[in-house]
RNA sequence: GGUCCGGUAGCUCAGUUGAAUAGAGCAACUGCCUUCUAAGCAGUAGGUCAUUGGUUUGAAUCCAAUCCGGAUCACCA
């Protein structure tokens, strides 16, 4: 239990027992002190005045006093300042946390619960690699289900692949015309780069051909429509979706070879997946939703025979969910599916880690669900994020300003080679160790870069910040867990050796020490919030603050025995706490860099 | 136009369930490697918290209005 938790109860208590007053523990503002003060945490007193008229000098001496009465073993001291009643903690406290949890590897591990929370976390388009834009959705998607995890819930993963659709059919249609048989083998290109080609390719074939036609005496915008090439491609749509063998067979071929590339990358970046569903397979789902949702009169025909929606009362408007052909849209697929993962998995919660442009829709989504009464409708949940953009503004694929997935981790590995090389620190690693190093900084760094930031907001992706390893950075936080290892390859705190619990804390041992004893409520806080930025910043934090009191106080050549054995403890702790938040964040840290 | 999100140091971001003198990192400048890893540490400088008004003992935080930026409102996905 963390002190904040802990001390709440008491200060209701006391309120009572002195005022013969009920306070809720939510009323207490209880914050840690600011460092300029004396104490370690803080209770704001204005909020009684009012209601005791009474000072707040008054008011805090007699809470204070009455505080330190109830509990002497866990208060050393306290002052009022103004309106805040600074506590004391004393070292005990600390000292019996760091004793009873320095070893624990799996620190903030929660026991199971019984609840179910399906998480899909990507949904590429099988026409094109993997972006910048990707990897923030995948990293968050990543972090959030493990955060889950270790909270004790039961957390399924799940992909749904676009593998299906006009833009496919571009890729294709321009490979039939332009690829001359070649492949990802004989050209030696990675299979999504490989097919992604041939979407570009088709853009650039596409606007020839508008030129062309507009030449002729044609609109602009008829000529959009009426390209040869797009022609073709909107012919293949149709042939695969009556199942023409060669357009499925050539489909299917193309598909492998970007399920090829995107396993690579995603096995690169850490993603793994429980399930993996595709809109080919899921297309059709939904519309039985929709039957059923017309017989409930949820739903009702237009007179062309479309099928709506009326969402005016919750503020929106009216939403089509099937075409007045009969056809299924986005949205009528997103109800099919919710309702197989349900089928499925019987989930408590259904979690969709998608970008913030789409909030619209799933706010559509969810409210459907609800009038359609389906028990997992209250269960949706949309993990909006913003979008990653480049200094100079937002990524554009036809401008070519689109940051490759593969490429910036490329980029970044050749950075940490060469500052590794540059630093020799590790000059005894072989290849494969070398090689693993480097993988482990480069993503560890692009994984920090984009976590760090609340998820909400629209983040600029900076390519010179993301090369630097200073600072507010992945690689500084596994560097101080290297640090710390190599600290502990010399010596571990030994289990025999005399308790340290009545050991008195330096200032910098004791601020590492509070710091390291809030974790589980910084835990708690990314659980509530959906928030791995959080843990990145304690992460950092923590990390920051070892290094001062690494720099201030030596480990190994201590002032005595009993310092060495408590040093060696919050070493160990905080290489463990470290590696617990970076683990949530995906993000490996090495024993040495 | 309706709805939603944002505007904090030169840049990137914390802080937004109200609380003490608004914090980090980068960039700039000054120091510190015969001592456990200098991918580090210590320090200097840098702010009308978009603007105006309001509520409050107390506002970057809450309310209102305004300005600026973005997203969205398709028989696209």
């Amino acid at each position: 239990m963390s002190i904040v938790s802990r001390l709440k109860p008491l200060v209701v208590k006391v309120l009572k027992e002195l005022y013969s007053q009920d306070f809720r523990e939510d009323d207490l503002t209880i914050n840690i002190t600011k460092p300029e003060f004396e104490g370690d945490y803080t209770l704001v007193l204005f909020s009684f005045v009012k209601q005791f008229k009474k000072s707040p000098e008054q008011l805090g001496k007699e809470i204070g006093e009455a505080l330190l009465k109830t509990e002497p073993a866990l208060f050393s001291s306290f002052n009022v300042i103004k309106g805040f009643l600074n506590l004391g903690i004393g070292d005990a406290y600390w000292l019996y946390f760091l004793q009873t949890n320095y070893a624990d590897k799996r620190i903030g591990l929660r026991p199971a619960n019984d609840k179910t929370i399906i998480v899909e976390y990507s949904s590429p388009n099988t026409n094109k690699p993997l972006h910048l834009g990707h990897l923030r959705n995948n990293f968050l998607g990543w972090s959030v289900a493990e955060i889950l995890k270790t909270t004790g819930h039961k957390v399924i993963k799940t992909c749904i692949y676009n593998d299906r659709g006009i833009h496919i059919c571009k890729s294709m249609v321009t490979w039939l015309q332009f690829g001359n048989g070649a492949t990802p083998d004989s050209t030696g290109t990675k299979g999504d780069h490989f097919v992604g080609d041939y979407y570009v390719l088709f853009g650039v074939e596409h606007k020839k051909q508008v030129e062309v036609l507009v030449a002729d005496g044609m609109s602009k915008e008829e000529a959009e429509k009426n390209t040869p090439i797009m022609l073709a491609a909107q012919k293949m749509l149709v042939d695969w979706e009556n199942g023409d063998p060669g357009v499925r067979a050539l489909w299917q071929k193309m598909n492998s070879w970007v399920y090829e590339g995107f396993n690579e990358t995603y096995k690169k970046i850490g993603s793994d997946f429980d399930k993996n569903y595709f809109e080919s397979e899921t297309y059709l789902m939904g519309k039985e939703i929709v039957e059923d949702g017309l017989a409930k009169n949820v739903f009702f025909k237009k007179d062309d025979g479309s099928t709506w929606i009326d969402l005016t009362a919750d503020g929106l408007d009216e939403k089509l969910v099937l075409r007045k052909d009969g056809t299924s849209i986005y949205i009528t697929q997103d109800l099919g599916l919710a309702d197989k993962k349900y089928e499925q998995f019987h989930y408590d919660q259904s979690f969709y880690i998608i970008a913030d442009e789409q909030n619209y829709h799933m706010k559509v989504l969810k409210l459907i669900l609800q009038r359609l009464k389906k028990p997992y409708a209250e269960g949706i949940y949309h993990l909006s994020y913003g979008l990653v953009e480049l200094p100079t503004g937002r990524m554009k694929t036809r401008e070519g300003t689109v940051v490759d997935a593969d490429d910036i981790i490329e980029e970044l590995k050749n950075v940490a080679k060469l500052k590794t090389e540059e630093l020799g620190k590790v000059k005894d690693f072989n290849p494969g160790e070398l090689n693993e190093l480097y993988e482990t900084i480069a993503i560890g760094a692009l994984k920090f870069f984009l976590l760090r930031v609340d998820p909400k907001k629209r983040m600029v992706f900076n390519p010179e910040e993301s090369i630097d390893f200073h600072g507010f950075t992945g690689p500084f936080v596994q560097y101080t867990h290297a640090r710390i290892k190599s600290i502990l390859r010399k010596e571990k705190p030994s289990a025999t050796h005399p308790s340290t619990v009545h050991s008195q804390l330096l200032p910098k041992e004791k601020e590492l020490l509070v710091l390291l004893e809030q974790y589980g409520t910084v835990l708690d806080q990314s659980l509530e919030e959906h928030n791995p930025s959080v843990l990145a910043i304690y992460a950092f934090n923590t990390a920051k603050t070892f290094n001062t009191f690494y720099t201030e106080h030596s480990v190994m050549n201590a002032e005595s025995e009993e310092k060495k054995q408590l040093r060696l403890q919050l070493s160990e702790l905080t290489s463990n706490i470290i590696a617990s938040s970076m683990n949530l964040l995906g993000i490996k840290v090495p024993e040495r860099m």
